[in-house]
DNA sequence: CTTATAGTCTATCGGATAAATAGATTAATA
DNA sequence: TATTAATCTATTTATCCGATAGACTATAAG
């Protein structure tokens, strides 16, 4: 399972994504609208700043708002970000790679096959949705 | 990630699949051998008894011994019984399904959609491997 | 230049869970 | 009946998750 913060994360940034280039979105509304404890995702946003998804202005008329292009965020950066690793064991992680403190050996391993396939489809799908995507599929589904 | 507990309680039930039918093995065997934590081992043997995967004999050439075939028994069903739901979001997830609280509609949730995706392939992966696979697997890469 | 607005920073909290350990007890075998 | 090995109870330690509180700072409008 996805962590709290992962979750929300998705949630808020699909928010903006859906008002680019509409200028500054309120916490509180994003916070409100997608059912988000408000202080929770301030530190959230934060966080996505500091990795140039958002922007904010502060003030009057200020807000979050997404810098990046919603085609270009896709969805297993920021899982990445709050979770970590995709993989279910570290010695398949790519990013968070630890080497196996159980097998002997990592390249005859059978457990470290499977848990390879399915880190590496997971991968896959994951960092090839966009916000963008998630827009379009709500879309299409309302046709 | 895995807990340590789902990722033990795999190299463990491997290791008694490779023993299948030989008799009994000891814990502190399989601690050694797959360099678990004894202690925590026996409790993560305890566990896999009471979902009858496995079955222990005390005293003077006791030790744990694997009951069901180890064409029968899934990955899925091991990392389901130590960390819950192989989905990422409650929403998508067959055995631990909770209602949403963030979307509106979880029908045309686009995060839901690709999350659900993503769930459906990996649960098909580990419900399709076998402890028998596993061994199969790092017979095949040795040649 | 002052006031209201809205994000930022620091800090802290309870609760849950994870990972591991210790020691006494019970059951089985020879 | 002694030895072996699993079982039970319990406790420890650490870490993280999810959330909240309050003071501070930057911005824009009037």
């Amino acid at each position: 399972m996805l962590s709290k913060k992962a979750q929300y994360s998705l949630y808020a940034l699909v928010h903006l994504a859906k008002e680019y280039k509409n200028g500054p979105v309120l916490i509180s509304k994003i916070a409100e609208d997608e059912k988000i404890p408000k202080k929770f995702l301030e530190a959230i946003l934060l966080e996505l700043k500091t990795i140039g998804i958002v922007n904010s202005r502060k003030g009057k008329g200020g807000g979050y708002y997404l810098i990046k292009n919603p085609e270009k965020v896709t969805l297993v950066e920021i899982i990445r970000k709050f979770d970590g690793a995709i993989a279910l064991l570290p010695c398949v992680s790519d990013m968070y790679y630890e080497q196996c403190r159980n097998c002997n050996n990592e390249e005859t391993c059978g457990i470290r096959s499977v848990m390879k396939e399915v880190r590496d489809t997971t991968v896959n799908m994951l960092s090839n949705t966009s916000l963008a995507d998630i827009i379009r599929r709500e879309e299409n589904v309302l046709h």
